[in-house]
DNA sequence: TTAATAGTGTCTCTTAGACAGTATTGC
DNA sequence: GCAATACTGTCTAAGAGACACTATTAA
């Protein structure tokens, strides 16, 4: 890691810090949660032999083994100890969880109401994480330390009321979203369904042309802590980031892939279909052809893509 | 403050959490940083009648007036207090400060190396504010509690060199960015004109199609702390911010506004100069006109505009 | 009148949206 | 051939960029 590069202290300074001692004051444990999303196919059974599988976007949860909220599901995460910045705290605990550091990721949110973990003042930092099918897929998901279980949920989020009022100069305006989590059984044969369920409210206060905004869970199925917010909280900037640049839809993507894939990914975040002539313009800078073909079924094949390294790394 | 919304714990929990002590764990104190920015006139002498006073972009700072830094400038800030979240952490900090808590106020970044701090283990967060000149002028910089004097610096941060390494399949590319901070003379007749200077090396990593970014001081004078990369990261950070939504500009202006002062707000955040017919076609949305003129000097009256409210609350 | 800013009209070029049409595969 | 996906061409509408032009003011 980079030095932060503070200049070496005067002679008045370490003074003052040989008597300061910081453990005189209160301090919060500061822990880093990652919304992990990628691309998955959804097993279905009505083979036709034709279609494409169906996709879905997922998030990685974690089964908790221990107080509290034991048993309940949790985003992966963990305590930033010393001598780790909050990514590389971030990074590990996603390597333990996924076996693999091959993903975006990049900072989310911070939560810190007081009262929002009852083992006391905790402060979570939020982190989206975007990987792909093919580096999960030799990583596969090992359960490390004290991890527990770790699965893949099929994630929809779905704004449901839209609550405005207005009073003189103050606006508030209050929307419902829907969080539905339901297990993608990976081929296994346990054919438990595990559905989990929250409904998070985003609070949104515009005074003096400034906004405020906050959200609260109004109900929380199976997910632990308030991870439900900050999962919708996640959700809802992935959705804003792929809006401003299209770029983080690759990293759904592994080496090699087809437009259509691309597309599906996209279409999944920000939940509009699109026109894939239109689609195939957009994206046509970012990508570059290969003689791969893919075969997938009664159909003609689509060519492999790879990513234009030029107009990613500028 | 909303709470959290975490459900009512569980027997199980409850046991759980009567013999846990948190404070076995090593935790770090956090701090809230904020980079204030604001428009202000250059007052210039050469009194030509007719031109308008020239523009520049403007950031709050704080004399030091304890150690460590002591005598340095640093951005205003403070420790995250219990009962309260970082957001009112910044909140609290920014009007102790300003006077004013009428201000666009959204997180930023993380610094959270340690040695970044010589007191010890001190997480920053890092926030964006933004107000206008009026909101500033009646609650003047009030110098509360430890702050020291407080003052507006012209800020100018100016992309250097760029080198760039390719190495197999992993991309690095260091961006070096000047900063340099002119104390705004705020009518006062001290004449002292003091400069904060520093260089800032933006670290980008390309590997397996991921990026990783870090700031690095490469050199800083008056500047206290690491703030130096702090400022550069918040600058940075709201040029994009502009870049994808124009609306954070509207957070510089006043109630009233003239259209041009709207637009030498965006130019001095992006560094580029614009067309106004252009310009005023992309703004049109999200204004009203109003009957009030506004005059100058030897020229043309301009027309006030006040915010569509309707285009910002949607 | 002059030199400054305020504001409008319009031409062009680029980009985004929609849709029609062709190509290729396994069965 | 059929039904699915893969891929291309083109028309149109909307938006961005550039520039020329008019309007109004204090000295």
């Amino acid at each position: 890691m980079t030095m932060s590069g503070t200049k070496e202290y005067e002679s008045a300074d370490r003074e003052f810090l040989a008597g300061y001692d910081i453990s005189r004051y209160d301090r919060p444990s500061i822990a880093a949660d990652i919304a992990v999303f990628s691309v998955g196919r959804k097993l279905s059974e009505d083979a036709d032999y034709r279609r494409l599988p169906e996709k879905t976007l997922r998030l990685l949860m974690v089964r908790r083994a221990k107080q509290p909220f034991c048993g309940e599901w949790a985003l992966p995460g963990g305590f930033m100890q010393k001598n780790e910045t909050i990514q590389q705290t971030a990074r590990r605990e996603l390597k333990e969880e996924t076996g693999t550091d091959k993903a975006y990721l990049s900072l989310c949110d911070v939560f810190s109401d007081s009262g929002r973990d009852p083992r006391g003042w905790i402060v979570s930092q939020s982190f989206i994480a975007v990987l792909n099918e093919d580096d999960l897929a030799d990583g596969r998901l090992e359960a490390g330390g004290d991890a527990g279980e770790a699965g893949w949920f099929d994630i929809t989020v779905q704004k449901q009321a839209e609550h405005r009022r207005e009073q003189g100069n103050e606006i508030t305006c209050d929307n419902d979203y829907e969080l539905t989590l339901v297990r993608s059984v990976c081929g296994e044969e346990s054919e438990e369904r595990i559905t989990l369920f929250a409904v998070v409210r985003e609070h949104i206060e515009y005074r003096d042309h400034h906004e405020i905004i906050t959200y609260e869970i109004v109900r929380s199925q199976g997910i632990a802590f308030d991870h439900a917010r900050i999962v919708t909280g996640a959700f809802n900037r992935l959705q804003r980031m792929l809006d401003s640049d299209i770029r983080i839809a690759f990293d759904f993507m592994p080496e090699q892939f087809t437009l259509t894939d691309l597309q599906e990914a996209v279409e999944l975040i920000s939940g509009q279909e699109l026109i894939k002539p239109n689609f195939r313009r957009k994206v046509n800078e970012y990508v570059r052809e290969t003689d791969t073909q893919v075969l997938n079924g009664g159909h003609r094949p689509a060519k492999a893509y790879v990513r234009n390294l030029e107009r990613f790394y500028r």
